[in-house]
DNA sequence: ATACAACTTCAAGTGAACTTGAGGTCAATA
DNA sequence: TATTGACCTCAAGTTCACTTGAAGTTGTAT
């Protein structure tokens, strides 16, 4: 596979695909060329990418899993993340929830309306909890 | 209040107070000397600012919002990021449901796992459908 | 009166994750 | 054989949301 195909196949642009590889995520199997040539194995290297990121792991997190032998997944780790999302899953839905409501809300004002002064409150406190 | 009250009850260092004003998201009442006065109110602005925040909204979007007279939130713009939060919050509970079994998976490596390969595909899909 | 903590400005730096551009190489096709 | 298009490298640029630093000013407590 070249870079072209890898790029279709994953839906990330070459220039990721290269950047990736500067940041020591992905390493193609060779060179035809100057071209480089991929295992179709980096598909699933590539997925496994697309899960930390969405799992809310950095680059860099993601690439120290990465070991010679294979990556190497902290179960601890896994399991913190998960409570992380957790927790940012619960934010988003009372925001979910007040939003939907803001939009459909018979008050003039959002500010007449006790419910997003509710939300108002939620979102300042748990600004206070990531900062001061 | 001073911009160091202000911190202080929104949790935000001074240096952010400045820069949302300088992003026009903030104005202080006036000035005492060279320092920054404040009305309370300004503690609204900001929990509107961190709502906007925690829904998704860039500070420039948040800026648009806010016009002369008072903040103006378009119904179906909220009733649309409503939407996408909602798609978010499922992306991260199969996340998290995934990251869970992971985390305690007694196969010896997650590729060995069926739940985990069910996970990476799901995460190279969400990745096609944000880019090719 | 003086020290000093808390403020001020403005420019530059940070980090994450990429993207863009200039200039060059190469294989296949017309 | 000439040209095109897909690749290459490397440096620099971009966006977002801030933070940091240097150099200066001011309100207040002693």
């Amino acid at each position: 596979m070249d870079i072209g195909e890898v790029s279709r196949l994953s839906g990330l642009p070459a220039s990721t695909l290269r950047f990736y590889e500067d940041k020591k995520l992905l390493k193609p199997i060779g060179r035809k060329g100057l071209r480089r040539v991929y295992d179709a194995d980096v598909l699933q290297r590539l997925a496994l990418i697309a899960l930390g990121r969405n799992a809310g792991f950095t680059l860099n997190e993601i690439a120290a899993m990465f070991t010679p032998d294979g990556p190497r997944i902290d179960r601890t780790q896994l399991a913190s993340k998960a409570d992380q999302l957790d927790r940012t899953i619960r934010q988003l839905t009372a925001m979910r929830d007040g939003l939907r409501h803001a939009a459909q809300c018979p008050a003039p004002s959002h500010f007449e309306c006790s419910k997003f002064q509710r939300l108002l409150g939620v979102a300042l406190k748990s600004q206070r909890r990531r900062n001061g």
